[in-house]
DNA sequence: TAGAAGCAGATTTTT
DNA sequence: TCTGCTTCTA
């Protein structure tokens, strides 16, 4: 038992020993925050500790799982009852399926994601931007505000739109059966709330809690917890403030701040040796978040050498930046550095475009992460959209999305009648098709109406399977998916991940041998992106996205005044420096800033000055001077000794000289000016 | 019905 | 500049 603490460092112990009691928790960057928790989870069993008595919460299926591999592996043997590890929206979700009648709703329900809420708030025609309406939303349910008094309590006429797009949208939830992200959350406590035996029941059972990642909860998960502590106060939660990047998501760093005073007589534990970067990169992120006043005072102390200068680019524009950060990772790679090692990181993913356009010319493979998430694919939400139209034929939001996808005749025109006759009738567009059949018949074009049926139909056998095993394939069987998309732009990504897709449901349905198919279709709505990076790809994505990764190499670009920090009118300068924060700290043994003196964005050249957050962290910039301007520009022809007479199709710059591309007689090649002749 | 052309809008996004 | 959505026309 002793021996599971001996890898610990003292703070580390301490922290794992409190077992009783309110315990924060306070991990610096780099700190074995995971380690520390990990080996709490297995202290704690090892001390008699009945292990499903014990919950602990994550906001990513990867921390869960992470977590609890690394817990059991300090446990060994299997245990008879396992501790619950689950974030906070699978909790939500479990909560629901025992709870759900409580509010006089089906435990049947089916979760929607954040595009299938828009989708939905798009047909209620607000003309207001769909983003904000769905963010109000989630504000509104996030602050506990239902319908009725979001409405009365609206000022401005567009307040009372969204207010009134609420209502209607929570009408159409629960018409549906249908719950979402918010809901995970809002109605557990909403029941827990109204019952205050449950409460007492629910936290008997979850004698011992843990958060991880505190620094992000918000008032909801806050109050969650809280309901969660009903009859003990043995909640620890594990977060640094200074990482808090999502306060405008709803996050409140109140919570991290204040714990000790919303929970009386907390203990507080800090982990201020950092195992993961050099001493140079450190100072320069202690240096950086020092500027922020909101903050708890802590300084983390490095383990590690000094190691390499911090190396910051200025560059003339997004194009020579690209080049040079692509030819110092080109080298870096060249001189045996594993790829895996390397990343890119930006504030805004507008900035993508340019820096994969200088690993292309490299010829550097990179993984972008973050982008488009693989289940918000078109093609994977198709066939989900088939799956639950299986499950529940009544759902007309997944009817609209694959109606006619594949192609089948059935226009937009047929579609509007559809929709609207079912609207007036106040039933499902399915029960009309059943129910009304005649009707349609003179309504709806004569393609229309056979294609419709022959639609219907096809769904219903399907339906009829008792089993989900080879359900996937019957589904391609019928509507041929994969061969629709494989006459499509970028067929072949498309196709690999609908095969990749039908490969996680056979896995599903083989590991699951008594699943029904609603339990499958909710399990992937809470499922993310799993992190795919692979060995021989360099990474490229937010900082966001970085968060809670770590890179040998790592180089932050776009750091300009106005993209980092970005500036808006909703900027927090405080969240933004944590950003800061958060690159630096992401860097093991070497970092490069990159800046630009202009950069071009949203049609048009913007000038800018390197970010203040360069000098805050006590690093100093030069930009290159050039030496003259260029006497070349775009269309002009040129020679070349051995490739003969091309034209510029771009020119850019490479330290002190100018980079021309050109084209010669098809193939492109960038060429130093001093190496060609004017023709 | 389906492809073409025209037009607004463009931070970050664990679930 | 580029994307995704609405409107236009064959």
């Amino acid at each position: 038992m002793k021996n599971i603490l001996e890898t610990l460092n003292p703070e580390q112990a301490d922290a794992a020993k409190t077992i009783d009691g309110p315990l924060l928790i306070l991990a610096g960057a780099g700190s074995g925050k995971t380690k520390t928790i990990t080996t709490r989870l297995a202290y704690m069993i090892e001390n008699g500790i009945f292990p499903s008595s014990i919950l602990t919460l994550t906001f990513t299926n990867k921390a869960a799982s992470e977590m609890r591999q690394r817990a059991f592996s300090l446990i060994g043997e299997s245990l008879d009852h396992l501790p619950l590890l689950s974030t906070f929206h699978k909790f939500g979700l479990i909560f629901l399926k025992h709870y759900m009648n409580r509010l006089g709703r089906d435990n049947s329900f089916v979760i929607i994601d954040t595009d299938d809420k828009k989708k939905i708030l798009k047909a209620f025609e607000t003309n207001l931007p769909i983003s904000l309406v769905a963010n109000e939303i989630s504000k509104y349910k996030n602050n506990l505000i239902e319908p009725e008094e979001a409405i009365s309590s609206a000022l401005m006429p567009n307040y009372k739109l969204i207010a009134t797009a609420y209502k209607k949208y929570e009408l159409y939830l629960k018409d549906n059966n249908l719950v979402d992200f918010d809901d995970l959350l809002a109605l557990p406590y909403k029941i827990l709330d109204n019952d205050n035996e449950l409460a007492k029941t629910i936290s008997q059972r979850y004698r011992y809690i843990m958060v991880d990642e505190y620094q992000d909860t918000n008032d909801l998960q806050f109050k969650l917890l809280q309901k969660l502590c009903t009859s003990h106060n043995n909640i620890c939660v594990v977060g640094d403030d200074d990482q808090s990047i999502y306060g405008w998501r709803g996050a409140n760093i109140k919570n991290i701040l204040d714990f000790d005073k919303n929970f009386k007589d907390a203990k507080v534990v800090k982990l201020t040796k950092n195992y993961r970067s050099t001493s140079k990169i450190l100072k320069a992120a202690n240096s950086l978040i020092q500027f922020n006043r909101n903050r708890m005072d802590k300084k983390l102390d490095s383990t590690k050498d000094e190691g390499k200068n911090i190396e910051i680019f200025g560059s003339g524009d997004e194009k020579e930046e690209s080049y040079r950060v692509s030819r110092k990772i080109k080298s870096l790679i060249d001189s045996g550095t594993n790829p895996n090692d390397i990343a890119i990181l930006y504030r805004i993913n507008a900035l993508s475009r340019s820096i994969e356009e200088g690993l292309n010319k490299e010829a550097i493979p990179y993984k972008m992460v973050g982008g488009l998430k693989f289940y918000e694919r078109a093609e994977i939400k198709d066939i989900i959209s088939y799956l639950r139209l299986i499950q529940n034929p009544n759902d007309d939001f997944s009817l609209k999305r694959v109606i006619n996808r594949p192609k089948r005749s059935i226009g937009k025109a047929t579609v509007d009648k559809l929709y609207s006759l079912a609207f007036q009738k106040n039933c499902s567009v399915y029960k009309l098709i059943k129910d009304e059949n005649k009707l349609l018949e003179d309504y709806l074009p004569k393609k229309a109406f056979k294609s419709l049926n022959d639609f219907i139909k096809k769904l219903k056998n399907l339906a009829k399977k008792e089993s989900i095993f080879e359900l996937i394939d019957d589904v391609e069987e019928t509507f041929k998916i994969k061969e629709y998309y494989s006459l499509l732009p970028d067929s072949l990504e498309k196709v690999a991940n609908i095969d990749e897709f039908y490969g996680l449901f056979r896995d599903f349905s083989m590991q699951h041998a008594d699943a029904t198919l609603e339990e499958f279709l909710n399990d992937i709505t809470l499922q993310s992106d799993q992190d795919q990076i692979d060995d021989k790809n360099i990474s490229v994505m937010s900082i966001h996205a970085a968060k809670g990764l770590e890179f040998e190499h790592l180089f932050v670009i776009g750091v300009e005044e106005g993209f980092f920090p970005l500036l808006g009118d909703g900027t927090d300068l405080e969240e933004e420096r944590r950003l800061g924060y958060v690159a630096i700290t992401r860097a093991k043994k070497e970092l490069t800033i990159s800046h630009v003196e202009s950069r071009f964005y949203k049609g048009r050249r913007a000038h800018l000055l390197k970010s203040r957050f360069i000098s805050e962290a006590g690093l100093s910039s030069g930009v290159l001077k050039l030496k003259s301007n260029s006497n070349y520009k775009k269309g002009d022809l040129v020679k070349h000794k051995i490739f003969g007479i091309g034209r510029v199709v771009n020119v850019g710059r490479v330290k002190k000289d100018y980079k021309l591309t050109i084209n010669f007689g098809g193939t492109i090649k960038d060429i130093i000016s001093t190496f060609v002749a004017r023709v």
